[in-house]
DNA sequence: ACTTAATGATGAGATATTTTCATAAACAAT
DNA sequence: ATTGTTTATGAAAATATCTCATCATTAAGT
């Protein structure tokens, strides 16, 4: 019952003083504001101003609606100025799906960067899927989903991110660690630290050990990264992780690296999105500053 | 830009999932919804709505205005309820000026009945004036006015609220404590004890003494009641009092009550009001419980 | 795969609301 | 009284909103 406009009239009324001014300011001629007013005394049926002399005094009523209006306009504005930033694709939110740990890892690096060109969009990170992060992603759980398997969906499309390269790290003094590379069966033999993910998801089972129908000796699952760094230090295990996490993380700590295999592990990272956001702007310029940020991260191994 | 109804729209499309049933419970159309959502998506530049399959789910600008109707649209239910209530005169301010002591103390007899039985007429007691509490009647600071004098002006008008007696009040042990009444000659010869108020408003003065051009051998001003009543005990001096008041607040001090004169001190009580507000319902009401309290309480003297 | 019932979209015309224009009435100040 | 300013009012014009009839799409049953 009680529009927006009313609230509008009676805010620039009290501010104006007399009507004609107000009408101005609205881009209202004095006659339609009169007509207004009436009317809208006559719909609530209460007096809204005192007519005293030629000027308005608003009742108790009136100043009731006034206090409605100076409590619900700015809020109105408000939303107005951020649907105009969100139809534009300066504002929005961005929630983000991760499924593996490097991703983790490597959007910590992003979304600084990200957050800094595009102040506006908020971000939010979603670790925890009832099934799947495609499945989020088509429910609009999540808006992009940076994962490391490609499975293609009616509904959603990808695009890369990032090459990397998986690489085993071990402790320096480790008898292995005078090697380049590694074979299967010599992995086969070790302990693998890895992250709490199901072993079919695990690169490293998937496709480097299972294809010899292999399996580690001994497999330990570890909640951190540090925590996973710090036991492959003391022999405890050796670890896989893509090469730029490994450098960064190891550069202080007696750990050595060793390529996978004749000609190490390539993987790619991949960004999942709805088809009908692929040219949303925030999401385009997610990715730009992903890639750039992996280019000067991601230094390919020897 | 943004109307209530859209607000209202959004809110009722939310809460019933198809486009069909929301315009049923709008007593629109679907058609009239069709259009509607259309043309305010066109306006704001935004999409609202994510049209799946045949049904509709909010994008996050939809989202965003979602939440602004959830905050906006129960303050307009709340402050059209109220207007409502303003306009059958269940609802108001009733601010209530007091330009006398024993007036307040009349008052705190009445408000208390009174928000009884009006549990929405919000009360305000306003005892500071500019210049006179008729002049803050007239300029809207108050809406009632309850007072000894009676003063015509143009805009404002009067009703009696009650008849009661002013007494002398003095000690037990007060040497003329005995008699039955006091003459203004025998009252001129004691320390008169009166509230902080111009001499010319106090009708001890006026209507008392000045007429045989007398005054009292001294006259101290006290701020409380209470005061007054213990100096007067401890013959400090003298006061003058309703009787009403002397009544209840003498009751257990050792203080007698004197007719002012022959004939007593025979004194009004009034309310004054703007001339609009002559018939406001909660106005008619606030004379009603007054006169009722005053019947009951005012016990005529001696 | 075909049918059916339900839902949303659309265009044209009908209604309702809002605005403007022209003018009158009320008021304040000279 | 006169003048300039402000509000009120009625009628017509301009917009906005709604309904009706109809079509397209979709979800579900057969």
């Amino acid at each position: 019952m009680i529009e927006n406009s009313h609230l509008r009239i009676i805010a620039a009324l009290q501010k104006n003083g007399t009507l004609t001014e107000a009408a101005n300011t609205l881009c209202l001629s004095q006659s339609a504001l009169s007509h207004q007013i009436r009317s809208l005394e006559k719909k609530l049926g209460v007096r809204l101003w005192e007519r005293e002399g030629r000027y308005l005094r608003l009742t108790h009523a009136g100043q009731l609606l006034l206090q409605v209006a100076e409590q619900v306009l700015p809020v109105l504005t408000q939303a107005e100025q951020s649907l105009k930033a969100h139809g534009e694709g300066r504002q929005g939110i961005l929630r983000i799906g991760v499924e593996c740990y490097p991703c983790y890892e490597w959007l910590t690096g992003v979304t600084g960067e990200f957050m800094r060109q595009m102040p506006d969009i908020d971000i939010d990170i979603v670790s925890k899927f009832q099934f799947s992060g495609l499945e989020g992603l088509l429910n609009h759980h999540i808006d992009i989903l940076v994962t490391p398997d490609l499975i293609k969906q009616q509904g959603s499309c990808y695009e890369v991110l990032a090459d990397y390269e998986l690489v085993l790290v071990l402790a320096e003094d480790h008898p292995l660690a005078a090697l380049a590379q590694i074979s299967p069966e010599q992995l086969a033999s070790q302990t693998l630290l890895t992250f709490p993910v199901p072993v079919q998801r695990l690169d490293i089972f998937n496709h480097f050990l299972m294809p010899h129908h292999l399996k580690p000796a001994h497999h330990k699952v570890v909640e951190s990264l540090d925590l996973m760094l710090q036991m492959t230090e003391l022999q405890r295990g050796v670890c896989v992780l893509p090469r730029w996490l490994a450098e960064t993380k190891c550069a202080n700590q007696k750990l050595a690296m060793l390529r996978l295999g004749k000609d190490g592990m390539q993987r790619k990272l991949y960004i999942a999105m709805r088809e009908g956001d692929r040219e949303t702007p925030y999401i385009r310029r997610f990715i730009a500053v992903g890639r750039e940020t992996a280019d000067r991260s991601f230094q390919t191994g020897p």
